[in-house]
DNA sequence: ATTATCTATAGATCTATAGATAATGC
DNA sequence: ATTATCTATAGATCTATAGATAATGC
C-alpha cells in the first residue's frame, strides 16, 4: 500500500507539502483565503496568493471554486450562520426581552472575539458592503432586525423619559438610534480585536454585554442580573442546539 | 484673450471636460480617490477608474502624485488632522474630563460623519491597518490615547464597585477595556453611516455622547447637562480656533 | 474511470515611466 | 520657459480556461 492510499488521497498529488493535512482541499483554501481577505482585503489577495499558502498551484483553486467571489460568499455565508441560529432560538425563548438581547449580545460578540482570522472583519470589506453579496446582506440585515425588536421590547417602558420627553427639536427621537449604538457596539469587536488582539474575550464581552444595557437605561443594580441570566440562557441554548458557544 | 486665459489655466488643456472647475487638479484627484477608495476599496480602485472621475488621462495623475499610495496616505492625514487640532486644545482646557471627554466624542462623531464620502471608513481598509501607513497609525494611536486619559479621569472614584468590586476571576478588570469600548462606538459612525445614510447627525451624534457617558456609569439626570457643557465647550474652541465644526 | 492535481497560456488588466504637445507667462 | 496635460508603452501582474498527468478505485 502507498503513502497516499494510507491516507485516502485521490488524484495527483501536490507539487507542495500539504500543511494541513487534517482539513479536505477546500477547507484549507477557504480557511488560507480567509486569512489573507482579512489581513491584505479580498482585492489585494490574489489567487496565487492563496494557492501559495495552500500548497498547490494557482490554477488548482479553480477545480473546487468556480470563482474567486465564491471563495468569499462562502466565507460570510459561514460567518453569520451561527449568529442567525442563535438569533431563530432566542425568537421563540421565553426570557426577558433584556435577557434574550443580552444573550445575543453575548454570543455575537464572543463569536467576532474569537472567530478564526477575526473574519467578522470581512463585514467592512467595501467589496462586500458595496459589492454583489445579496444573500449575505440580507442575512446581516434580519439580524439587525432582530436587534431592533429585542431592544424596542427592552426599552419599552423604560427611558421613556428621554425618548419622549424632551424632545426640543430633535429631528427623529426614535429608538433607531439606540438599534444603531447597540449593534455597533457589537460590531465594534471587530476593530477591538484588529487593534488589540491581546484583549481577553471574557472581559471584552461582559464589558460590551454591560455597557449595551447601561445604553439601553438599566442601571448597575439589575445589570449583573440580567448578564448572568443570558449566560445560564446561552448555556440552555447550547445544550438544546448542539452549539459550541464560540 | 482665450479661454483658458480667463480662467487662469496652464499647460495643455484636458482631453476631456472639467466637471470641478473650482478645486485644483490635485484637490479633484483626491476627491475622486476618496470617494472611490470607500467605494470600492483602496486595490480595487485602479488609477484609470480615478482619472476617468477627475476627466483626465491615467497617466495624468502622475504629474501630482508620485505613487497610488501617497493619495491614500494624504486623504488618511487629513482625515485624522481635525481631530488631533481638537484634542490638543482640550487637554489644555480647564473643564471637567467628563466634559471633555464628551467634547471629543461629539466632535469626532460628527466629524465621522459628516465628512465628504465617509472617509473615515479609511481607516478600515485592510491595505491601511496592516499596510506601510506607519504615520497615520501612529497619530490614531496618540488619539485613542488621549481618550484612554480622559476616561480613566472621567470614571475615576466612579465605577469603583464596577472596577475593583467582584473581581470574581475576571482576569483584566482594567478601564482599557471601557476605552475599547468608547473609541468602538465612535468608530462605529463610520459603518452606521455607511447602512444608514438617512441617519440625522445632530441626533446620532447625541446619541452616541450620551451612550459613552451611560457607559461610563453617569447616570440619566447628570448626562444632560454634561453634554450641553460639552457643547458650550466646542463653540468656544471654534471660535478659538476658527474651525468649523464638522 | 474518476479524482485532484499539474503545466501552459490567453486576454485583460494595472502601475509607472518616457517623451511629445498645447496652452500660458515673460 | 514653464506648466499640465497628452500618447504610447514596458513590464508585471491577475483571473480563468484548456488540456495533460499521476494518483486511486473498481
Amino acid at each position: 500500500m502507498t503513502e497516499a492510499q494510507k491516507k485516502g488521497e485521490r488524484g495527483r498529488p501536490r507539487s507542495g507539502t500539504n500543511p494541513r493535512p487534517d482539513l479536505s482541499a477546500p477547507e484549507q483554501i477557504l480557511d488560507a483565503a480567509a486569512h489573507l481577505f482579512v489581513e491584505r482585503g479580498y482585492s489585494a489577495t490574489s489567487t496565487r496568493a492563496i494557492a501559495d499558502e495552500v500548497g498547490i498551484r494557482q490554477a488548482s483553486l479553480y477545480y473546487h471554486f468556480p470563482r474567486k467571489e465564491q471563495i468569499l460568499e462562502l466565507l460570510l455565508m459561514r460567518t453569520v450562520e451561527p449568529s442567525m441560529i442563535v438569533a431563530d432560538y432566542l425568537e421563540t425563548s421565553g426570557s426577558p426581552a433584556a435577557v434574550r438581547l443580552t444573550a445575543l449580545v453575548t454570543f455575537d460578540s464572543r463569536q467576532l472575539f474569537t472567530a478564526p482570522h477575526n473574519v467578522g472583519s470581512l463585514y467592512l470589506l467595501p467589496e462586500v458592503r458595496n459589492g454583489p453579496f445579496e444573500p449575505f446582506r440580507i442575512e446581516r440585515s434580519s439580524l439587525r432586525a432582530l436587534y431592533a425588536r429585542l431592544i424596542s421590547e427592552s426599552v419599552d417602558g423604560r427611558m421613556d423619559a428621554e425618548l419622549a420627553g424632551p424632545s426640543d427639536g430633535a429631528p427623529r427621537p426614535s429608538i433607531d438610534y439606540l438599534v444603531d449604538v447597540v449593534f455597533g457596539m457589537v460590531e465594534s469587536v471587530i476593530t477591538i480585536r484588529a487593534d488589540r488582539s491581546e484583549d481577553d474575550a471574557t472581559v471584552l464581552t461582559t464589558t460590551i454585554a454591560e455597557s449595551c444595557l447601561r445604553v439601553l437605561g438599566h442601571d448597575g443594580a439589575e445589570i449583573r442580573g440580567v448578564v448572568a441570566d443570558a449566560e445560564t440562557l446561552l448555556a440552555e441554548m447550547s445544550g438544546t442546539l448542539g452549539l459550541s458557544a464560540g
